[in-house]
DNA sequence: TTTTTAGGTTTATAATATAAACCAGTTTAT
DNA sequence: ATAAACTGGTTTATATTATAAACCTAAAAA
């Protein structure tokens, strides 16, 4: 139990961990959603958003809610892991 | 759920908080024990140390051990203090 | 038809983290 | 005594990250 583990840098960001504690209480939500919840801007949210795609945590996917372009986020296996792992690390840290 | 809390951005930096988790504990450490205990570089933890104690969250004295300079840390009562704010914010993220 | 709004993306800039290079002094080896 | 290597750091340069500003496309409203 001694030692500071590393903390994954993707999930040590104030709106990725936000946007992380949502989904994996949602399992699905619209990037309108997430930006309200999170109160980040549209721009940081789209780069935050494609970084946690990248990196397998998310999956985005493009529809429309009629014409409206609607963008919707779900948080991947993966991803539910790679939170849960950062949460036991950060114990560490704050236990 | 009150929503997401900002998290102290001085905090929420994996050296600097492992730094204060550790000053929390010993109430006094010295630079080179920090060092040994966190893993980081010298340079590193000289920067981060400068930023926590700008901050008032840490007090560095400089005295000698015998001929060997030494940089005592020692957490404040403000440090104490955001410390744990943080970890209770932090809390609303990880559930 | 022009203006405004929704729903984003791209790009430029500011802030951060990190390591590399360095410095003063001490100990060890020659 | 002098050179080489080690301690205990600091300073500075660079890479990474976070963030906001500017922008785009299409739809709805005026």
């Amino acid at each position: 139990m001694t030692g500071f583990k590393p903390l994954d840098p993707l999930l040590h960001s104030q709106l990725r961990l936000a946007v992380m504690s949502l989904l994996i209480g949602l399992d699905s939500a619209a990037f309108t959603y997430i930006r309200e919840k999170t109160g980040a801007t549209a721009g940081n949210l789209s780069v935050q958003l494609d970084k946690l795609s990248e990196a397998g945590y998310i999956e985005i996917e493009k529809g429309y809610n009629g014409k409206k372009p609607v963008t919707t986020c779900k948080i991947t296996a993966q991803g539910v892991e790679a939170f849960e792992s950062y949460v036991n690390a950060l114990k560490e840290y704050i236990g």
